[in-house]
DNA sequence: CTAGTTTTGTAACGATCGTTTTACTATATA
DNA sequence: TATATAGTAAAACGATCGTTACAAAACTAG
């Protein structure tokens, strides 16, 4: 063994996340990367190798930290609308709170999405993973508070001829009808952190149509 | 006069603008600009004074050329939902029929507002009067489709006390309605654009699943 | 044909990029 | 304490960035 490391990994990979999530990838600079971190580039390549390296690591941090802990409560299990409102109002809440100068405006994947992902294959791949998940969670929420449509209730033109219940009970004209749910919501929810680093007010006002919406589908659905 | 300029500023501009659609205005080098349009960086900034004087001549043109374009029959006034589904389903068809290596895959502004615009004023502004043109064009064609609905029927719980209906028989209810139909689409539009480069089939569905939706509010409207 | 003006090609500019090298310091282990 | 190992600091690396300077080439106007 040898010296030992001056610095706690993680609060130096958390500086350079809000530095990646405020400015994107290529527009934070080494030199940016040393300030945010307070470390000398020599430490960060030692540490993570290349700057590449120290923003995968700022990714799995995001992830860890800021995307997992929102989607926990879609994953409760709760048997009303309440996981759902209570998500969309807590994001809505967090965006509407924000300081104008606040690092951290938007969505560190939803701009990664737009820049990186375009022709880097792993950016990309981490990217549709998140989007994935972000459904996979909303789809379990909706489910789990029967808020899976019997097709033809809420919307008699989208109904399927010739629609059959499978062994878990939901048709498929139903699942088809989840689908398109669980699209909307996850749709208010990557476009208001696109939209929340050029118009907040708006941003907050996609994340309350998602509640509404939600409410909606509540009232009208066959408690 | 002097020598006369060899080249057509429009289509130097759309090849610049295709570059900056594929990969952004900071990853596009003056080196690939040179490569795009054929010209050498003398004429450029020549004609175009800067690398961002070209990408604001772009821009304006992506706006005036593919932007315009695709939101004119949503201002044709049609009195039902075919503007709405024209929109959208042209939409899905052109996301669909891209190539795989095409550049002009998603959308060069949703691009931007998650890279130049968070720093940029002037870049925050045009990408924010896109959205607000966008969602104005959407409003309109709602309207017009006879799919501004009377709070309550669609979705009861959303209904308010006390409404009243004003001069142009549109009630507060149902103007908030209508807003929160405006912004269903505007975001499913807009996240279609910004999922496109990820996962081009789930940036189908997400438009189909616009038009879904437009044709249940259809089947639902007393018509 | 000449004079004057504008476009274009070439080259170099200084700045900054991410990365590497080198030397030095600090510490755990033996 | 000696030694090996690992972290840090500073400087320099080559490459590339957007931009500019300069001069040759091309053309209009007189």
């Amino acid at each position: 063994m040898g010296r030992l490391q001056t610095f706690d990994n993680t609060v130096v990979v958390q500086a350079a996340r809000d530095l990646f999530w405020n400015k994107g990838y290529e527009a934070a600079s080494l030199a940016d990367l040393e300030a945010a971190t307070g470390l000398g580039r020599s430490s960060l390549y030692h540490a993570f190798g290349s700057k590449r390296g120290l923003f995968d690591a700022a990714v799995a941090d995001y992830l860890e930290t800021v995307i997992r802990p929102r989607l926990t409560v879609l994953r409760s299990g709760a048997t009303d609308a309440s996981a759902l409102l209570e998500y969309f109002d807590s994001l809505a809440r967090s965006t509407a709170n924000l300081a104008d100068d606040s690092l951290r405006s938007g969505c560190l994947l939803v701009n990664c999405a737009a820049g990186l992902a375009a022709h880097d294959d792993p950016a990309r791949a981490v990217v549709e993973s998140y989007r994935s998940e972000l459904t996979g969670a909303l789809r379990l929420a909706l489910a789990s508070a029967g808020l899976a449509p019997a097709a033809g209730t809420a919307g008699g033109a989208a109904a399927a001829k010739g629609d059959v219940a499978h062994r878990d009970g939901v048709s498929d004209a139903a699942k088809s009808s989840l689908d398109e749910r669980v699209r909307t919501l996850a749709s208010l929810s990557m476009s208001a952190m696109l939209v929340a680093r050029v118009n907040r007010n708006e941003a907050v006002a996609l994340l309350n149509t998602a509640s509404n919406q939600i409410r909606v589908w509540f009232a009208n659905s066959d408690r």
